[in-house]
DNA sequence: GTCTATATTTCGATAGAC
DNA sequence: GTCTATCGAAATATAGAC
């Protein structure tokens, strides 16, 4: 193989990760910051260094952007939570927390950029933005919807869904010094205390 | 006193209520349906049955409109929590919570449009919509962010808070049905388990 | 207090050259 | 793949009559 090779293996510069990755990090940094709507396009190209009719090549639109950040947190999901059985009951929805905090502690601004821009993701859901939602806040919502567990155990376990949620997010990376390791036995920990304090447990 | 008088008491119909306050309640129904910033002028006005003009006679500006809800949010938590001692212990956290859950049964929906909207809410506060912010989530940050108790609590307080708000918001209104009676005592149970599991408690 | 215009601005998106 | 230039739409906000 010849020194100027076309290969795709360690190019040399920025574009090592690809323009369209570099797109979506510049946007969730934005998206973070300013919220999804008050982000304008020209922002995130004059970030990018070039201009915004260039987003459009990789984009088709700036829902797509936000749309493609969803797939990531989706993915990041799936691989952790793809396996775990999704009936209403205590045990499974804490083996659902266990692999969701994991989850959560890797890509924690995926998940900031979730909560700060709740009502942008819904409309992309009602937009007809078809594809594979499978939102897993969905997925939750119906086994917590289950009449058949008794009212105690849900408001249990939406509640350590919510500590998880709270413990790391709120109003933003106050932990964010913490360790990684520090933070999750803590958290598995109250979760623990939360799930251990349901009838049917 | 005739029957044609002026007098402020027992207006006859619609606007017994001030039509201040009744764009308010239109507004904060379509912010939390379709969120701050996909919900325009127009729709309110329209739903209110008068045009998009006169909206600008009761308010100065879209954002003078959210501003007077989070002054709604704000007045709720200044009587409850007024009074609690801001020290960062995790008793004072189990005393502002305690007020906390009771504010949130009686006003879920103002909670419910903070947690859909949080970009917006804090694009107010960077725009220099200066005024008493005193956003509660911010005098509960600094709480947190004292390093001189243990980070366990600390998780433990934030888990709390959180706790609540996935209790009583999970993605929406899951629990709605049940009423404000058996969900408060099902909420403290958690938080106590919560903060019984501190260190220092 | 509410109306009918209209001004103003910003933004998402497209066209077409290079 | 990126650029310049521009279109078209929508929304906030204002002016001024009633």
């Amino acid at each position: 193989m010849g020194a100027g090779d076309t290969m795709v293996v360690a190019k040399p510069a920025a574009s090592a990760k690809g323009t369209r990755e570099r797109i979506l990090d510049i946007a969730l940094d934005l998206f973070i910051e300013k919220g999804f709507d008050k982000t304008s396009l020209r922002e995130i190209a004059e970030r990018l260094g070039f201009s915004k009719a260039a987003l459009y090549y990789h984009f088709a639109s700036k829902d797509d952007i936000l749309l493609a950040l969803h797939y990531r947190l989706h993915d990041s999901l799936k691989g952790a939570l793809g396996s775990v059985h999704r009936d209403p009951s205590v045990a499974s929805w804490a083996a659902l927390l266990d692999g969701l905090i994991d989850q959560m502690l890797a890509n924690r601004r995926l998940f900031v950029l979730h909560e700060r821009n709740r009502a942008a993701f819904e409309h992309l859901h009602a937009e007809g933005h078809e594809a594979e939602h499978e939102d897993f806040e969905e997925d939750f919502r119906q086994m917590l919807a289950d009449e058949s567990v008794p009212l105690r155990d849900r408001v249990r376990m939406a509640c350590s869904f919510g500590a998880v949620m709270g413990g790391l997010f709120l109003g933003g990376d106050l932990f964010g010094r913490a360790p990684s390791d520090a933070l999750g036995p803590l958290l598995r920990d109250a979760v623990g205390d939360l799930l251990k304090g349901a009838s049917g447990a």
